[in-house]
DNA sequence: TGGATTCGAGAAAGCGCTTTCTGACTCCCG
DNA sequence: CGGGAGTCAGAAAGCGCTTTCTCGAATCCA
C-alpha cells in the first residue's frame, strides 16, 4: 500500500454528499446547519479519518496556531527549565512550539528565525544570552523585522541590546552582586571567577555585577582570576583545572561559576584534584537550576524563575505589542546560600 | 505601522518584471534562467526581505521539511539528551524539529500526534515509554494509522506492543540484568527497587530484568521491596522517604532506582536521613544522564547511548519503511560502576 | 537560407481549505 | 394572500506557491 493520496475536505464533503462550504462549515462550527447534513458531515469525516491540512487552512484562512522557540541546547537544564514555562503557557492557550537548538551557533540561528519567519509563526522566542557581535545582530535584525512587520510577535528571555524585542530580563547584574555581598559576607576575600565567553551578554552581565560589588569592598580582581571557558560542564571543569594549574599557593577561597552548569563541573574538578567543597574552596553558581540541591554538597547559587521567565516570555508574545516601544519584565535572582559556600578557613 | 499583508511571491516577480514562473524558478534554483533576469529576481527578493510562505510551499510543491518529536517532559535529561540527538540528525538533513512535552498526558500524546498530522510532518517521532493502556493504544493506532497511509513516517525510542512501528530499543531488561549481576557480584543480597508507574514498559522491562536476574543467584525480591512512585527526581524522593519509614532495621543494602533521576532523589532523601552512599547502603541508577558523574559520589547505572537513542530514530524514520514489517534496533546498555556502590558492610 | 530542434519565459492549472457572495426557500406580518 | 425579512446550502473566489504546458525566439544542420 504506497502513499496514497490524504483525505481531503472534498472527500469528505462527497461521501456526506454535500458540498465543501457545508462540510468546512460543520467541521469548524463556523455557521450552523442543518442538524442531519451536520451527522452526515460528521460520520463521513470519522469514517475517513480526516485530518485537516494544517497548510491549506493557514493559507487560506491565516490561522497560525504554532510558537517557535529558539535556545542554543536543549539539553542544558538551563533551557529545558524554561522551555518547560513556555510550553506550559502554550499548551495553556493551545498553542504548538517547536522548539530548536542552535548549538550555538550564531548563523544557524539566524537561519531557524528564517524558517520560523516562512512558516508564518504566530510568534518567536529566543531563549538566552544574545551574540554581542555587529554583524550577527544586523543579520538578526533583517530577519526579526519584516518578521514583525507581517504582523508576528517576537519575545526574548535574558536578551537586550541592538534588537529592541519585548524582553524578560532576569536580573543578573544584581544577582551577581547580591551574591558577592553574600560571599564576602561569609569572610572571602580572594575570589576567582569561572566565566563563559564575553561574546554573551550574560556573562558580561554577571561578571560586572560581580566584580562591581567586590570592588565596593575594597576586593579586586585580578586578569587571572577571571578564567574564559565554554559555557557548559565541561567548561566549567576545564577552566577549574587551568586555574588550579596555574599557582597551587594563593588559591582563591572562592570560586564563582557564572553558571550552575559549569559549577557542577567546577565541583568534579575541584574533587579530582583532593579539595574538599566548602573545607578548603567554596563554590557558588548561578540560575539554580533543578539539579543543584541535590548535589553534594548542595550548591550555592542566585535563584532565578526558571519556568517563570518562559512563561513570561510567552505572555509577552500572546499579549502582543501594546505601545511602540519594546517591553521589559525584569525578574529579580534570590541568593541561596547552601552547602558548597563556608566561612573561608585560610 | 499595523499588520501589513506579507511580502509575496508575485510582488516580488513584478518588482523585477518577470513572471511568478520565472521569480519561482531563481529563487529555488529549479531551472536556468537568463542571467539579468535571475539577477533582478534575487536583488528584488533581498530588497523586499521576501521570505516564502512555507505553507502554501507545502500546499503546493509538497516539500514537509518538519518533523515532530512527542516527549513526556523537555527538561526531564533524559529526554533531553535523546531530543540532542535527534535534532543533530534532523539538523543534518535540513528538517525543522517540533517538539512536545505531554506532561505525561496519554490525551495530550494523541492530540499533538493529530495535530502533527493536520501539519502534514515528514515524520513523527514518539520518545519514552509508551503506555501500557488498551484505549490509548487504540486511539494512538487511529491517528498513526492514516498518517502513516498518507506517507508519513513514524518511528520511536523505547517502546513496542500494540502499535507496530519502527522502534530504537534500548535493552532494558539486559542492562538490569546485568547490573543486578554486578551488585550481586559486589556480595549485596538485600535489594529494595524504586519503581516508576507499572503503566510504563521501560519500568515493567527494567523491574524483570532485575528481578530476574536476582532469581537466578537465589534472591527474590519482597512485595514491600519495591516501592512505585512517579518517574521523576521527586518521585525517587519520596519513595525513598516511604522506603525507609517502613522499616528502620532491616534495611536492603542496595537500592535499585529505575531511572536515573529517581536516583538522584534518592541519594537526597539518604542524605537527609543520616545514610552514608555507599558506605551504608549502595545506590544504583539506570541511563547514565550525563550530570550523574558529577554527583558525588558518582552514581553507578547502566549507560544508554541517549544520543545515539535519538539519531538512530531520527534514522529510521528518515531512510522510511523498507519493508512491510516494522523495524527494530536493540542498543545494548552498559553496566558503569561508580562510587555510589560498594561492598555491603553489613 | 529554410525547416527542425532547443531553450527558456510566461500563462495557467491546481494544492486543500475558508469565506464571501448568490440564490432558494421558508416564515412572518400587514 | 403577497412581499420583505431571515435561513441556510452551494458556487466560486481566492490564499501564495510549484509545475506543467505553451509558444516565440534563438540555434543549427543540410
Amino acid at each position: 500500500m504506497k502513499a496514497r493520496p490524504h483525505v481531503t475536505l472534498e472527500d469528505v464533503a462527497r461521501s456526506a454528499n454535500v458540498s465543501l462550504a457545508t462540510a468546512s462549515r460543520v467541521l469548524n462550527g463556523t455557521a450552523s446547519v442543518r442538524a442531519d447534513l451536520r451527522e452526515r458531515v460528521s460520520a463521513a469525516a470519522a469514517e475517513l479519518a480526516y485530518a485537516p491540512n494544517a497548510h491549506a487552512q493557514a493559507l487560506a484562512g491565516g490561522t497560525h496556531r504554532t510558537v517557535g522557540v529558539i535556545c542554543h541546547d536543549v539539553s542544558d537544564p538551563y533551557f529545558a527549565a524554561i522551555a518547560g514555562g513556555v510550553m506550559r503557557v502554550a499548551t495553556d492557550n493551545g498553542l504548538l512550539v517547536m522548539l530548536a537548538g542552535t548549538f550555538r551557533d550564531p548563523d544557524r540561528e539566524v537561519a531557524y528565525v528564517s524558517t520560523l519567519r516562512a512558516q508564518r509563526a504566530a510568534a518567536i522566542l529566543l531563549i538566552g544570552s544574545a551574540f554581542e557581535d555587529r554583524a550577527w545582530e544586523r543579520a538578526m535584525a533583517a530577519e526579526l523585522e519584516p518578521y514583525r512587520r507581517g504582523g508576528g510577535q517576537v519575545a526574548a528571555v535574558s536578551r537586550h541590546r541592538g534588537l529592541k524585542i519585548d524582553t524578560v530580563q532576569p536580573d543578573n547584574k544584581g544577582g551577581a552582586a547580591a551574591l558577592a555581598k553574600a560571599l564576602v559576607g561569609l569572610g572571602h576575600k580572594r575570589f576567582a571567577v569561572l566565566a563563559g565567553p564575553r561574546k554573551l551578554s550574560t556573562v558580561v552581565d554577571r561578571l560586572a555585577g560581580f566584580t562591581d560589588a567586590l570592588a565596593e569592598h575594597g576586593i579586586s580582581l585580578h586578569e587571572d582570576d577571571v578564567v574564559e571557558a565554554a559555557f557548559t560542564r565541561d567548561g566549567g571543569y576545564d577552566a577549574t583545572k587551568r586555574l588550579l594549574a596555574g599557582r597551587k599557593r594563593k588559591l582563591p577561597t572562592c570560586v564563582f561559576a557564572v553558571t550552575d552548569v559549569m559549577a557542577i563541573g567546577a565541583l568534579t574538578a575541584l574533587r579530582e584534584e583532593g579539595l574538599s567543597v566548602p573545607g578548603d574552596i567554596s563554590v557558588a553558581g548561578f540560575d539554580d537550576i533543578p539539579v543543584v540541591r541535590d548535589l553534594a554538597p548542595a550548591l550555592t547559587t542566585v535563584r532565578l524563575p526558571l519556568e517563570e521567565l518562559g512563561e513570561r516570555a510567552m505572555d509577552l508574545a500572546i499579549k502582543g505589542a501594546g505601545g511602540t516601544r519594546p517591553r521589559t519584565v525584569r525578574l529579580a535572582g534570590e541568593v541561596v546560600l547552601r552547602e558548597s559556600t563556608a566561612r573561608p578557613k585560610r
